[in-house]
DNA sequence: ACAATACTTGACTCAATCAGTCGGGATTCT
DNA sequence: AGAATCCCGACTGATTGAGTCAAGTATTGT
């Protein structure tokens, strides 16, 4: 598994309409500035989110974005998935993007066997972490803020 | 971490090497065939394995391949970091090819935290693992062989 | 009503990487 | 000498990554 710039933004921004959760949205300007991220790229990058219902938006005037389920409830493995493609380093044990290599017998495959057990590895980490354990991070690790609106992702 | 095309034909080839590990040497051309990898690309990388001393060779008639080092010394870590490069997902958690990326202050960052981990998780499989190893498993998955000779990889 | 604000959609560019291919050169064994 | 084998650099064609751009459509404050 590797993280693209694209797939890097789109957790920034997740992150951020996370330690914002609620009923309102946030501008699309707001996340890329507040995060360095060229705009236009970001439009896309949200839009990809949107269609796959990790985000909903609101259009007009005060529209924005905000996350549609609950941070506790999105996974990293799903988001990047969806971004990245298959978790695995090796298609042929991948289990979302499975597909089949060349060697005659995958069961008898020891190159196999070892990436399988990277796989497991990645996947056990990006399982078991959601964007509300990333807020939650990212408070831990900020300690107290004098302001806190003062976070930094 | 991703495995090339490329990187999966060098495993093979090195798995073939490490259980035939012995004085003499493997000619290219019998690993080509053995696991259906195109030849002219099998030479290109073997070339790199060599410069990167993985392997040694013999020119002329009686020419070919063999480790340089026993298959116990060489981790699958060792050879995927220098057919791909680094292993961690992200440059900002890669020891060996560190990239500092943007975010303002790594040491708060969150999604640095749970990158660090997954590269850990994979770090921690893949330098556990020898050609070694990997022959033990090749021996272990196939079971006992009528004919001793028959492995496939 | 209507202008301003924001999201929407699809096409487009530019550079880098991947997966090979190819031609010919250098060595070594017989 | 001649065949077998490795050695080396250049080349190609397809795909992906990182953005950019233009012209929409929807919403709302005044």
């Amino acid at each position: 598994m590797k993280l693209s710039q694209r797939g890097e933004y789109a957790l920034r921004a997740l992150l951020v309409m996370g330690m914002n959760h609620g009923p309102g949205v946030i501008r699309i300007k707001d996340i890329a500035q507040q995060q360095n991220i060229p705009r236009r790229f970001l439009e896309q990058i949200l839009n990809d989110l949107k269609s796959a219902g990790f985000v909903q938006s609101k259009r007009g005037v005060a529209g924005g974005y905000r996350l549609q389920r609950g941070p506790g409830e999105i996974s990293l493995a799903d988001i990047i998935r969806h971004l990245e493609g298959p978790l695995a380093p090796v298609g042929c044990v991948s289990v979302n993007y499975y597909q089949r290599c060349s060697c005659p017998d995958e069961g008898k495959c020891a190159i196999r066997s070892v990436m399988q057990e990277v796989r497991d590895a990645i996947v056990g980490v990006l399982e078991g972490v959601t964007v509300a354990h990333l807020c939650d991070r990212v408070r831990d690790l900020q300690g107290p803020l004098e302001n806190p609106l003062d976070y930094v992702i």
